[in-house]
RNA sequence: GGGCCUGUAGCUCAGCUUGGACAGAGUGUUGGACUUCUAAUCCAUUGGUCGAGGGAUCGAAGCCCUCCGGGCCCGCCA
């Protein structure tokens, strides 16, 4: 019971005063207020002022009129505005007892909106031949963020990480092991991720300028890799395998975690893509081109000026999109799944990561499929998968059955180009794997971490080291995973060393702090706050403020659950770390000689501590304690 | 040439889905607050023709149209 349920009451009050009055019916909107003018505010007058051909104030006037028998408990008045506006007051001495009791609850924010329906959620998805750089991490967290929001509003969420071992990326590096030079194991202290992607990767491409022979090469590696019986095949799995193992330390050392991890090179021999291709000649939905430029090929006719898109070349072969359209018929459950599973690994949370294979001799199957898919790739990608969405939508007879999340990516800003040794004239610029112009996520993640330690050692000098460490990674995380996430998808994050460092301001350890600050004031109170009372000794301008945000922490998961929109929730955090730090600052908690009036504030911190954790959980970011 | 995204304070961004009450934050500038529940904090100060023009509306940062600036994508590569 929170500010929903008051929105909630407050509509259907105004539908009845409407269906009484016999007026018009239009789709109005019951919301929290913006500014001080109560607590909730209606915009139907201005609707309405259009129908009846009257001023949104004199409606106004009519209907918070009619309103006046539907006060009492939560609602205690009700105003007109000159504005237009209807404003509501809420009758606190009610709505404190209820918010506070409520949002200590387990299942405080937990809100039914799935059903238990299941939803597949891709991300990560890297190519398995070099370590993960920030570019990633944005895609990682913001995938492992919806996740944990769709989960806490009752989807039954599988999250999958597709990983791509059969392309020419991993090509390169396999040319480079067995063609180039390179020794299989990495100079001391080198991941192994990052010596194929810092070195083997990077000097590889360099040479297929000079060296067309090596290009010829790749070719002949690239076609081996589909056929598993042969050395390459079997050479790329082993070195993918290892890269893979170290991408997911750096995923899990994010917090991020997985459900099932689906090999391309296992799609491509499972024979899925015939069937696809089958069902899509049968539905028209490709066809053999006879002339042209793409004469002999398979295409999908592109939509008004756009260009058709070849599917399987005059040669008979397939293109790099007819691997992802049987994998995205595949998470929809379009096809008999070919797949059996093995157990990878337990992720740190007690999740068990599975893995496909196509052994049948193996032991289980799962299932990994929904109606409804969600595929989080950057937009720089939104061409091919606005084909696929289309494909699926008629497979599925359903619009919205694939969908695409895309976001804008990560570029690095000039200064930081430079210390990588780029010149950009002031410019910001892409990162590129195939340049070795990337900052590489561990190195970003153990910098957070020094810097991090070093803040919280000098504000707690007698902690021990191991929990130092742990709160340095905790805040370092939570510092990275926020600025990943706080601004909206079609953003383009601008990366700066010196300013990602930033631990102030609209920061995960400014949103922390609050949560050690409320402990601290717990710790120090000595005893556990007795939830058992009226609380109608809150009543300052900033317990109110507090409370009423704590109230409003399902509104905003609603919102981000509906609009795949985890920024939402960040944004949330903030606020509510603001109105707490202006409630710390003016009223001291224990100072009061008040026993009553110490317990009730008590409470409030409590409460205000509960949320923050559970909404900073959203985000997937720890609240220490202690800082 | 076509498609997608974007333009709000010096800088980085909310607000736009659902038009309505003085356009909000952070950062930066300048000044102030730690014998007090941790100053990773708070308070004050400074700062905006909401890219430009037109349209519909009683009313536009938001909706429609045109133009301008910036980014990304458009291979029988993956």
């Amino acid at each position: 019971m929170t500010f929903k349920i008051l929105l909630e009451e407050i509509y259907l009050n105004i539908q009845k005063i409407i269906d009484e009055l016999d007026l018009p019916q239009i789709s109005f909107v019951v919301e929290p207020t913006k500014l001080n003018f109560g607590d909730v505010t209606c915009n139907v007058s201005f609707l309405l002022a259009k129908h009846l051909k009257k001023k949104p104030y004199e409606v106004a006037k009519i209907i918070s009129e009619k309103y006046q028998p539907y006060l009492g408990k939560l609602i205690k008045k009700v105003d007109a505005h000159q504005s237009g506006y209807i404003n509501f007051f809420a009758n606190y001495s009610q709505l404190n007892t209820i918010i506070l009791k409520a949002s200590v609850k387990d299942d405080y924010g937990f809100l039914d909106l799935g059903k238990k329906s299941r939803i597949v959620i891709e991300h990560t998805s890297v190519n398995p031949n070099k370590a993960l750089h920030i570019g990633h991490v944005r895609n990682i967290v913001l995938g492992d963020t919806v996740a944990r929001i769709l989960r806490q509003t009752n989807f039954d969420v599988k999250v999958l990480n597709y990983i791509d071992d059969s392309g020419l990326q991993v090509a390169d590096i396999i040319v480079g092991f067995k063609y180039g030079g390179f020794s299989e194991n990495p100079p001391p202290g080198q991941k192994f991720d990052q010596y194929c992607g810092d070195v083997v990767y990077v000097k590889t491409t360099e040479k297929y300028s000079s060296n067309p022979d090596l290009e010829e090469t790749r070719k002949k590696v690239l076609q081996s890799l589909e056929d598993e019986k042969s050395d390459i095949a079997k050479f790329a799995e082993k070195i993918t395998k290892k890269v893979l193992s170290d991408q997911l330390k750096t995923c899990w050392k994010l917090s991020a975690s997985y459900d099932c991890l689906n090999f391309e090179s296992q799609i491509i021999r499972s024979g899925l893509w015939k069937q696809v291709f089958e069902k899509m000649k049968e539905m028209k939905l490709t066809h053999l081109e006879k002339e042209g430029k793409n004469a002999n090929c398979w295409v999908i006719k592109g939509e008004k000026n756009e260009e058709d898109k070849v599917l399987v070349r005059s040669n008979g072969t397939a293109t790099y999109i007819a691997k992802d359209i049987p994998y995205a018929a595949w998470k929809l459950g379009l096809l008999p799944d070919p797949f059996y599973y093995t157990h990878y690994a337990t992720q740190e949370n007690g999740k068990i990561l599975w893995q496909t294979t196509l052994d049948k001799s193996t032991e289980s199957k799962q299932d990994f499929t929904a109606d409804k898919v969600l595929t989080i790739i950057d937009s720089r990608q939104s061409r091919l998968q606005k084909i696929i969405t289309n494909l699926m939508s008629k497979f599925k007879s359903d619009e919205k059955a694939y969908v695409h999340l895309g976001y804008e990516s990560v570029t690095l800003s000039s200064t930081t180009a430079k210390t990588l040794g780029i010149d950009t004239q002031g410019k910001t610029t892409q990162m590129s794997g195939r340049k070795g112009l990337y900052v590489n996520a561990d190195s970003i993640i153990d910098l957070l971490e020094k810097k991090t330690f070093e803040e919280t050692k000098k504000r707690n000098p007698e902690l021990d080291e191991k929990i130092l460490q742990q709160i340095a990674h905790d805040v370092a995380i939570g510092t990275i995973r926020y600025e990943m996430i706080k601004q909206d998808l079609d953003k383009i994050i601008t990366f700066d060393l010196s300013k990602s460092m930033s631990l102030e301001g609209d920061t995960a350890p400014y949103i922390q702090y609050t949560h050690a600050r409320a402990s601290r004031i717990l710790e120090k109170a000595g005893f556990v706050p007795n939830f058992g009372v009226s609380f109608e000794l809150l009543d300052n301008e900033f317990e109110i403020a507090l409370i009423k945000q704590i109230g409003k922490f399902d509104l905003q998961i609603v919102d981000a659950a509906n609009n795949f929109s985890p920024k939402v929730i960040a944004r949330y955090c903030y606020t509510l770390a603001v109105t707490f730090n202006a409630f710390y600052e003016h009223v001291k908690v224990l100072d009061d000689k008040n026993k009553s009036l110490i317990n009730e504030r008590l409470c409030l911190v409590s409460s205000f501590k509960s949320t923050i954790h559970n909404a900073l959980g959203l985000l997937g970011i720890l609240s220490p304690n202690m800082m």
